[in-house]
DNA sequence: TTGATACATCAAAATAAATTGATGCGTTCT
DNA sequence: AGAACGCATCAATTTATTTTGATGTATCAA
């Protein structure tokens, strides 16, 4: 029963680490923001951000990757947007740490 | 009114940035997970991570400096613990922007 | 079919983060 | 006072991540 559920929070864990990686950097973060208006193809991307197309690119792979985003080719675009379900994977499993944490203002033994 | 939402953003949203990357790693999480039972001194935490003493003392730093673990000194031991404000902080982060992302899925004009 | 556009990928260089072992500093014990 | 302990910090090295510029691939337009 406990390596079960030990077994789980490894899981979720490395999952989410994955997420906390590819979140956190500015650059990203300013994707996501601009992601966050909408669906948006890389040329529209590389406008909000001024970023270069390569480095963008190497970007939008690391968020693809963590899950945070999802592509779609559309003739000679491709479309990124974001992924929900990710956001909500990380906020239950941040959720879930504060709640294991309640108590840990008790002092050392 | 543009510029202030903006500014907020981008300060929350560094502040975001250094949780995350504090939080984004396998041992600081293993840090975090053993402070998850309660206010631990170092070498407690030497123990249940099994990692040496300058190591640990360096992503005892980057937790600290990020916010999510405070310390207090008592005699020659040095006691960290949670910040659950920090945890708070991040989800609410995440929330918001969940929230700003909720129409996220019309396609680019 | 030629040329341009939109994007991905790659190799090399630059930058940043982590590990290691040594040293330092304050605190307690004798 | 002197020695041992608990921890932080530092410099040197290792390792990982990011940037850059170039090249590759698919799609479309002429």
């Amino acid at each position: 029963m406990r390596a079960v559920i030990a077994e789980k929070n490894v899981l979720a864990a490395s999952q989410a680490s994955g997420l906390l990686k590819a979140l956190a950097d500015p650059l990203r973060m300013e994707v996501i923001q601009s992601l966050s208006e909408g669906e948006c193809c890389v040329c529209d991307l590389m406008e909000k951000t001024g970023l270069a197309q390569s480095r963008l690119s190497f970007h939008l792979k690391v968020l693809k990757d963590s899950g945070l985003i999802t592509d779609r080719q559309s003739g000679r675009w491709v479309y990124y947007k974001l992924d929900l379900k990710a956001l909500q994977l990380l906020e239950d499993w941040i959720a879930d740490l504060k709640k294991s944490c309640k108590n840990a203002a008790k002092p050392c033994s």
